[in-house]
RNA sequence: GGCCCUAUCGUCUAGUUUGGUCUAGGACACCACGCUUUCAAUGUGGUAACACGGGUUCGAAUCCCGUUGGGGCCGCCA
């Protein structure tokens, strides 16, 4: 049976790469029919936040990576823990190490000097005396084991010295609380980032002690920002300027599809053996392959993402797209019609529906403008000032009710074809819009309705 | 500094396991042209990469070694 998890601490709002990793957790686990499991790792007392947790519950249901069985509370477990602990203390695996925080760092210190490997050898291995933290004892030999995505990495654990299991009998520190979690439950695959390759010779030397059965690995290369780091709270975000936030809310907020996000970050490191780039999450089931993983870091490029979300747009119905555009139009609190006509209207143009306020913005609001922005290519002021009266006298003899992108269009086309369509269109969509660039200004009549655009040219004619 | 990982267009990547079909393919971005009243969308085309140096071999992007570059970790955080 094939069994992953994600296991996020809740000690910040989920990111990016936290949600990568729990993709292609999930991914792995579903192609297989094997389980994905979702443990909260909330040990650390002092940083984990409610809020942080229900943050990653929330946006791991909105990306659709639905996990398995009960959320596992790693704090839950701690009776557990103890019993792990005093197992190995009482086989003389483990012991208690009382030195104090001076002490250690003096040897740190001295290990930086010296330039040696920062580690603690115990001289307290053998007094049995209780009290000051658990340190597993040392075995001093080569740790060997299998990446599926790197191949076999090998670590020397005498340069480990001493790890720390536990800061006492009740509070177990991450290495061996993770181990012990992914042995309990029977997690056959561990599927994280790469940060996470030099704690695994520490959980291996753990499993082993405590003889559990090692897991296969799988460490995925990590996301970068720009500048090639790892992507991490300080980097941007995504309403300023190209995406490079690491928050999921952020993107979900900036009016991201989650589809789309999940197709963007399943080529974040992995690609098909073909050329397709467009996937849904039954799609990446299907074709997903931790043996095409990639080795080094990807870049994420928000560019690419806006792009992946437009195609995502476009793909759904005026009705579906009006109902996220909603939350961004309130300020001008547009009817349900309206707003299927806006939708409908910048579908094409959209990367992401936080840009709706901007670009719909003349529609809500009187057009300013020069009236030179109305002369095109040379015309003069007087022939496009009749050229928008004859629009007018047009538009003024429809009625409200036939008002739309069919009536508009086959009355003023026919003139506009025969005075040169620059001359007429051109100042009927400045007249609109105000804006040099925009939707075409049949459809934006049809969206203003019949006595707003009558005003708009009225008033553009009255500026020439 | 030590240890570990890593290296194909600006970015994401195919190709590397099973050397030749690679004068290195696709996508995003960019540029040009077409369509078009503008922009977007769309169509066509284009610019652009095997980090470097040694081997092995008839032949290397592909195998080996080294160098250089990049990244991660080195907490009584996770």
């Amino acid at each position: 049976m094939i069994k992953t998890r994600i296991a996020p601490s809740p000690t910040g709002y989920m990111h990016i790469g936290n949600a990568r990793t729990a993709l292609f957790n999930y991914l792995f686990a579903k192609k297989y029919h094997g389980e994905f499991l979702l443990r909260i790792e909330n040990t650390d007392l002092e940083r984990s936040k409610k809020e942080y947790e229900l943050d990653i519950l929330g946006n791991l249901k909105w990306l659709g990576l639905n996990w398995d069985g009960e959320i596992i509370y790693q704090r839950e477990r701690s009776p557990v823990h103890r019993e792990y602990l005093e197992k190995l203390l009482g086989e003389g695996k483990a012991f208690y190490c009382r030195h104090s925080a001076e002490e250690l760092a003096g040897e740190q210190k001295e290990q930086q000097t010296n330039k040696t490997v920062l580690k603690h050898n115990c001289d307290h291995k053998d007094k049995s005396l209780a009290g000051g933290v658990i340190r597993l004892k040392n075995q001093n030999k080569k740790i060997v084991f299998n990446d599926i995505i790197r191949g076999e990495v090998t670590f020397d654990s005498e340069l480990l010295g001493d790890i720390v299991l536990a800061k006492n009998l009740n509070t177990p520190l991450y290495n061996f609380a993770a181990a012990a979690d992914d042995h309990d439950t029977e997690i056959s695959h561990v599927i994280r980032g790469e940060d996470h390759l030099s704690n695994t010779p520490k959980q291996i030397l753990i499993q082993e002690a405590l003889g559990f059965k090692r897991p296969d690995y799988a460490h995925v290369p990590l996301i970068l920002a720009k500048d090639r780091s790892k992507l991490s709270k300080r980097h941007g975000s995504p309403r300023l300027g190209v995406a490079g936030g690491t928050a999921v809310t952020e993107y979900k907020n900036a009016g991201y599809l989650p589809q789309a996000l999940v197709n963007f970050m399943a080529l974040l490191g992995w690609h098909p053996a073909d050329n397709r780039e467009i996937f849904g999450l039954e799609d990446l089931i299907k074709e997903f392959d931790l043996a095409r993983v990639q080795k080094a870091g990807a870049v994420f490029d928000g560019t690419k993402l806006d792009s992946i979300n437009n195609y995502h747009i476009k793909q759904l119905v005026p009705a579906e797209l009006a109902q996220y555009l909603k939350p961004y139009l309130n300020d001008h609190s547009p009817s349900d019609e309206q707003i299927i006509k806006i939708a409908h209207l910048f579908q094409d143009r959209l990367n992401k529906f936080s840009e709706i306020a901007q670009l719909s913005a003349f529609i809500f609001n009187q057009p300013e403008y020069d009236s030179k922005m109305l002369l095109w290519k040379g015309a003069s002021p007087e022939k496009t000032k009749n050229n928008l009266e004859t629009i007018l006298m047009i538009l003024e003899k429809l009625s409200g009710d036939s008002f739309d992108i069919d009536s508009t269009a086959t009355e003023i086309m026919p003139l506009a074809n025969k005075t040169g369509r620059g001359e007429m269109l051109w100042p009927l969509r400045v007249a609109l819009t105000g804006l040099e660039k925009s939707p075409g200004p049949f459809e934006i009549m049809e969206v203003l309705g019949r006595e707003e655009s009558i005003n708009r040219i009225k008033k553009a004619a009255g500026k020439l």
